[in-house]
DNA sequence: ATGGTCGAGTATCGA
C-alpha cells in the first residue's frame, strides 16, 4: 500500500505534472494541497482515468485540498468534525480508504510572528487534536498526511539562526504540531531517517532548491499499527526539478498490509 | 538594486 501527500500549488497549473507522477509513482492514496480550485473545476475523470477515485474540498481561488485512492473513498468528513468550530477555509478533508482512516491538511501559514493569523494557525492545530479524537481511534490505521507548515525540529530547516524569529519554527507552533502528534501518531520519515537536510518545500526565489535552501514541513503522520508496517518512505525530489515545479516535493511511503487481511 | 518567483488574476496579495 503507497501513500503519496504533496502540496501541488494550484491543481490547475500542475495537472500534466500530477498525471505524470502519477503514473511514475504509482501511488494507492494520495492526499493533496493547495489545490486552488472550486469543487466544480476539480479533474474528477482526469483522476478517474488513471484510476483514482476522488474526493475534493475546495473554495476556489485558495486552499483546496484532496484525496485520491484505489481502494474506493468512504465515510468523507469535509474540514472539522461536528462539534468543532468550523474553519472558513478549505484545508481539511478526511475519508476512509479501504479500511484506512486518511487525513489531508493544510495547515496555515501564519504569516508573522504577531500576526493574527499565526494565533489561527496554533489554533487550527488545537482543532485538528480535537478533530481526530472525534474521527478516529489510534489503534486503528490512521494517517495524517500534507503542509503542516511547521519544521518539527532544527534539523528540518536549512539554517536555524536564519529562520529563527519566523514561522514554521517558532516553539508555540512545535509545541502545537507535538500535541497532534501526541494523538497516537509517528513522523514516519523522521522516525526511519534520522538525519539532516531531508526537506520537502524550497521557496521558488533566489534559486533555493538549487542550493537545497528548504524546510521539511510536509509530513506523513502514521498511527502505530501502521507505522509498524513501514515498508519506505522518500521525498520524491525530481518532482520539484524541471519546468512548472510546484514548490514543494511530494513524500511517498510505501507499508505492507495488514497481517490479519491477507486473503481477503 | 534592500529584491530575487511563483499562482491567483490583471493590481496586488499570499506563500
Amino acid at each position: 500500500m503507497r501513500i503519496a501527500t504533496w502540496n501541488v500549488n494550484s491543481l490547475k497549473a500542475r495537472l500534466p505534472r500530477v498525471e505524470l507522477w502519477l503514473a511514475e509513482v504509482a501511488p494507492d492514496i494520495v492526499c493533496l494541497q493547495e489545490t486552488k480550485l472550486a469543487d466544480e473545476a476539480f479533474p474528477t475523470m482526469a483522476f478517474a482515468a488513471l484510476g483514482y477515485e476522488a474526493v475534493h474540498h475546495g473554495e476556489g481561488r485558495w486552499n483546496g485540498v484532496a484525496i485520491l485512492s484505489r481502494y474506493g473513498i468512504e465515510g468523507v468528513v469535509d474540514g472539522f468534525a461536528t462539534g468543532i468550530e468550523a474553519d472558513a477555509e478549505a484545508r481539511l478533508l478526511s475519508a476512509t480508504c479501504g479500511g484506512l482512516r486518511v487525513v489531508t491538511v493544510y495547515v496555515p501559514n501564519g504569516r508573522s510572528l504577531g500576526h493574527p493569523m499565526y494565533q489561527h494557525k496554533l489554533g487550527w492545530l488545537g482543532r485538528l487534536r480535537r478533530h481526530l479524537d472525534a474521527l478516529a481511534s489510534p489503534d486503528q490505521d490512521v494517517v495524517v498526511c500534507g503542509d503542516f507548515n511547521v519544521a518539527p525540529e532544527d534539523r528540518d530547516v536549512w539554517d536555524p539562526v536564519a529562520c529563527h524569529g519566523g514561522t514554521h519554527v517558532s516553539e508555540a507552533e512545535r509545541a502545537a504540531l507535538a500535541e497532534v502528534a501526541e494523538w497516537g501518531l509517528v513522523d514516519v520519515l523522521r522516525r526511519r531517517h534520522q538525519e539532516g537536510r531531508l526537506f520537502t518545500w524550497w521557496d521558488y526565489r533566489a534559486g533555493n532548491f538549487h542550493k537545497h535552501l528548504g524546510m521539511r514541513i510536509d509530513l506523513l503522520l502514521a498511527s502505530l499499527p501502521l507505522a509498524e508496517r513501514l515498508s519506505w518512505i522518500l521525498i520524491d525530489r525530481n518532482a520539484r526539478k524541471g519546468k512548472l515545479p510546484s514548490d514543494h516535493a511530494p513524500v511517498v511511503a510505501e507499508f505492507t498490509e495488514p497481517a490479519d487481511s491477507s486473503g481477503g
